[in-house]
DNA sequence: GCCTCAAGGTGAGGTAACCTCAGCATCGAC
DNA sequence: GTCGATGCTGAGGTTACCTCACCTTGAGGC
């Protein structure tokens, strides 16, 4: 048996993430973006035009909670803060400029970080373990 | 090619992670440990009579922090503090046999949850899965 | 046109979990 | 005995969340 319990591959499981947590964690150190921030730019990039209330949702967090990342992305000249032309109490968020090169240089560096760390699996365990968390992932 | 990108991997990765970890906050709702007390007590439970300097290394927070884990803990009456016999200056933590029945419970409950999880995979598939974690975890 | 209620964002203030720094007791080496 | 290192903790700060209250605006009766 290899199997060393039930809650083994759990186990296992929350180690190699929490690996690759904290290797994140230190590619990303440069731009000095927590890990909501970062989600938030990616957010921002991806749907132009975030409300505060959206973006509080995908982030998982309070309303009142996005306001203060949003106000990091700001400060920082990531993204700006834009009325809506449609609804005059909401506000949308774009990103700027900086915000788009700084989003694709992040992703490249995690990119390149994961490659790294999935590098010691061969091309026939990377397609299995990719198909495997696939299914995991609904 | 089923390959999305060099950075596909990390996120499928990422994303069962955080369900997992989602999971496993809630079954552990009962009991109101945080992760860090759950990790703790099974540290405690394991190794008989930990420092809490040791205690501040398994869990990777600066010592003041470990006193903090550990009160958390003692104020719930899972752990006791006793001195070191060898060493005045140092601090024991022990479990109590509260501390061992909850520290079961909760082994019991996050193994549950994990067989749940990994239950849609068929068996070739879990072990395929523990065998390329166990290549990832070093 | 008003009235009322709901919804979007934010100021104020609280909490939990970290941290650093300083201080005290003790240890080990000289 | 002296002295630097070690183990723990009190004091106080930071960060990232939260709830509650407030203001503005929107939308649907009447």
């Amino acid at each position: 048996m290899t199997d060393d319990g039930p809650g083994e591959l759990g186990d296992l499981f929350m180690r190699v993430a929490r690996t690759q947590r904290r290797r994140w964690r230190d590619a990303l150190a440069p731009w000095d973006l927590s890990p909501h921030q970062t989600r938030a730019l990616r957010v921002v990039c991806e749907r132009d035009g975030v409300r505060l209330s959206d973006l509080a949702e995908s982030l998982h967090i309070a309303a009142r909670s996005a306001t203060e990342v949003a106000d990091g992305l700001q400060e920082r000249g990531l993204v700006e803060r834009t009325p809506d032309p449609g609804d005059r109490r909401a506000v949308l968020l774009r990103a700027t400029d900086e915000g788009r090169r700084v989003r694709a240089e992040v992703d490249r560096a995690r990119a390149a970080d994961s490659a790294e760390l999935f590098a010691r699996l061969g091309p026939e365990d990377r397609a299995a373990l990719a198909r495997i968390l696939r299914a995991l992932a609904d």
